[in-house]
RNA sequence: GACCCCGUAGCUCAGUUGGAUAGAGCGGCGGUUUCCUAAACCGCAGGCCACAGGUUCGAUUCCUGUCGGGGUCACCA
């Protein structure tokens, strides 16, 4: 149950191919490769063993192929490569079945990781600090990471780790003084209003710094009054939050943040101090640790007592292996903070913890050019804002065109906004910057969110007009070219979330989904043309079934697909 | 200056970990709807894979260097 039809047909193939080599046959099949459509299915190029063979890799390559026989798979050479082709029957029947049996859990392998737990911290945005739409790729990668891995049936423990801990709580605090509106302080926008003003003015004035920076000492040395307000801050941005994470449909098992190891910090320097590598330099007490040339030491602690980041990192690392007792921890934190990462990892290795080479920083790059005219970070909600409003006008021109019938237009919007949102982010290779354009984000069509959102619907209309998917059907009937490429995709599914999982990389999800739609939707369109090649095909029930079985199939695999990158699948747009 | 990412079509990006003729979307041009949703599909145009060496039977992919872009580098996170 838990290896996939593409793996079982890449064993059979490497174990022939190793029988008759004499070579074992995992180092073969890391040499199988998808072949050239036009050549098969599978490809083994024979160059490597010219040498030892002192033959020509053509003539090497047809002498296995002469020699090979594997049920189930035709084998061919064409010139250097020993290629092969996954034969119609049973294949096309065991890749529609897969998916159809999975249904949603369809890439998934629930025994991949049983027992095992990964923690992911991702999203932690900082409170009383605006959440701009950068804040997208922690927390989409971070979500489809999460539910990639839950899908291999992994525990998952997702945490919202906010940044409510350290001197921009003392800016806030300040700033309220000066700038603030008690009757406000339950207003979101108005305490990210006060953050920027008196972020501006301390920049400007180190009075008013040192200011914040007194405050925030109060807060660690457990000023009531201090905290008092820091808490009420920390209620009003929290509700904030919650609403947008709601409009994403996201859910984390926890969210806390910095300040839950305030109580800590005095332990873990002492962990730390006997360490090589800890002393103190102008004032602070760092960590220079002596096999890390060409890098700045880590802060513990700041000349005035007070803690950083680092620290709080430490501490957090620790009790979350104390807590999980997890197999992976990943941070889903921008590359900027490649170096406190590294910094930090080392200092965990340093100290001698044993699961200390189980911490992954999943890095991303930057996205660019996302200042509006007024230099103001781009809000997250004003996107989806617009992006909603661009579906809607959409979907009431195609309701009026009497193409769609829904019961909830402005839901639907909705959907599609997110689809078109999500996707675009998460197309991209996470390591890679790339450049925030509206019209990209915006748009619904080419290789976009709502492009996979309609193929899928499509896919639901097609069953819905042939009177649902089949119970039975006949495979043999799936013969032409787009069925057969069709299947292919489909097929690839397992394989792809498995290397995501792997690489922490949702973008070959989100590009196989492409391929797959890609695929659909230039078989359907070949109806339009041939009216023999339409899947609701009239007077021959027989190829209606089977094609609707295979439509189900890609159906399955499009929801599956899109539910693990969490975009919503509407069933008409 | 040191370290980390990156450089592929006009633009935005893929390229299955070193294999067959380097792909897609957007933009441009030209087509497809009395027919299962045209948010779709098909065709055409567009490439010194930044540059120079090296390793290899074979390099867009690995190594070195150069140039160019981005990021980080002691009391923010």
């Amino acid at each position: 149950m838990s290896s996939s039809v593409y793996s079982r047909y890449r064993a059979s193939f490497a174990q022939a191919l190793a029988s008759a080599l004499g070579m074992p046959a995992s180092e073969v099949e890391a040499q199988v490769k998808p072949a050239e459509p036009a050549h098969g299915d599978l490809s083994f190029a024979t160059f490597p063993l010219a040498k030892a063979q002192k033959k020509a890799p053509p003539a090497i390559a047809a002498g296995l192929a002469q020699s090979l026989s594997v049920p189930g798979l035709d084998i061919q050479a064409v010139g250097p490569y020993v290629n092969a082709r996954f034969p119609p029957l049973p294949f096309t029947a065991e890749v529609i079945d897969a998916a159809r049996s999975a249904g949603l859990a369809y890439g998934g392998d629930a025994d991949a990781g049983r027992g095992k737990t990964v923690v992911i911290d991702y999203s932690s945005p900082n409170i009383a600090k605006p959440i701009g739409f950068h804040h997208i790729r922690t927390t989409f990668l971070g979500h489809c990471i999460a539910n990639i891995y839950r899908a291999l049936g992994w525990r998952v423990e997702g945490i919202n780790y906010l940044g409510d801990w350290g001197k921009q709580f003392g800016l806030v605090a300040v700033g309220f003084q000066e700038y603030g509106d008690p009757a406000r302080i339950d207003d979101m926008a108005h305490l990210v209003e006060v953050y920027v003003k008196a972020n501006k003015r301390a920049e400007a004035e180190p009075a008013f710094d040192e200011k914040a920076r007194e405050f925030f000492r109060r807060m660690e040395a457990g000023d009531a009054k201090a905290l008092e307000l820091w808490n009420q801050f920390r209620e009003t941005s929290l509700k904030g939050f919650r609403q947008i994470y709601a409009r994403m449909g996201i859910e984390f098992e926890h969210i806390e943040g910095e300040s839950r190891y305030q109580g800590r910090m005095d332990a873990v320097i002492d962990q730390i101090a006997k360490k090589p590598g800890v002393k103190e330099s102008q004032g602070a007490l760092v960590v220079d640790l002596p096999y890390a040339e060409n890098e700045p030491p880590i802060l513990l602690k700041k000349n005035d007592g007070s803690t950083l980041y680092a620290t709080r990192d430490l501490a957090a690392a620790q009790d979350r292996y104390e807590r999980f007792h997890f197999d992976k921890s990943l941070y889903v934190v921008a590359q900027d903070q490649a170096l406190h990462f590294r910094q930090v990892f080392r200092t965990l290795k340093e100290m001698g913890l044993p699961w200390a080479d189980r911490v992954v920083h999943v890095a991303f790059g930057r996205i660019h050019g996302m200042s509006t005219r007024k230099g103001q970070v781009v809000q997250l909600n004003d996107v989806l804002d617009e992006a909603k409003e661009r579906a809607a006008a959409k979907v009431r021109e195609n309701i009026e065109d009497g193409r769609i019938q829904t019961a909830d237009a402005d839901q639907l919007s909705e959907q599609i906004g997110l689809g078109a949102i999500v996707f675009g982010d998460l197309k991209h290779k996470r390591a890679s910057d790339y450049t925030f354009d509206w019209d990209e984000v915006l748009s619904f069509e080419g290789h976009t969110g709502p492009y996979l959102q309609y193929a899928h619907a499509r896919t639901v209309n097609v069953l819905r007009r042939g009177g649902g998917a089949p119970a039975t059907y006949d495979a043999a009937l799936l013969t032409l070219p787009e069925e057969q490429a069709l299947l292919r995709e489909l097929m690839r599914l397992p394989e792809v979330v498995r290397d995501a999982a792997e690489q922490y990389e949702p973008s070959l999800v989100a590009r196989l989904l492409l391929d797959v739609a890609a695929a659909f939707s230039r078989y359907y369109t070949l109806g339009n043309q041939e009216r023999d090649k339409r899947i609701v095909l009239d007077g021959n029930d027989a190829l209606r079934t089977a094609r609707l079985a295979l439509t189900d199939a890609t159906r399955v695999t499009l929801a599956a697909g899109l539910t693990l990158l969490g975009i919503p699948t509407p069933d008409n747009m």
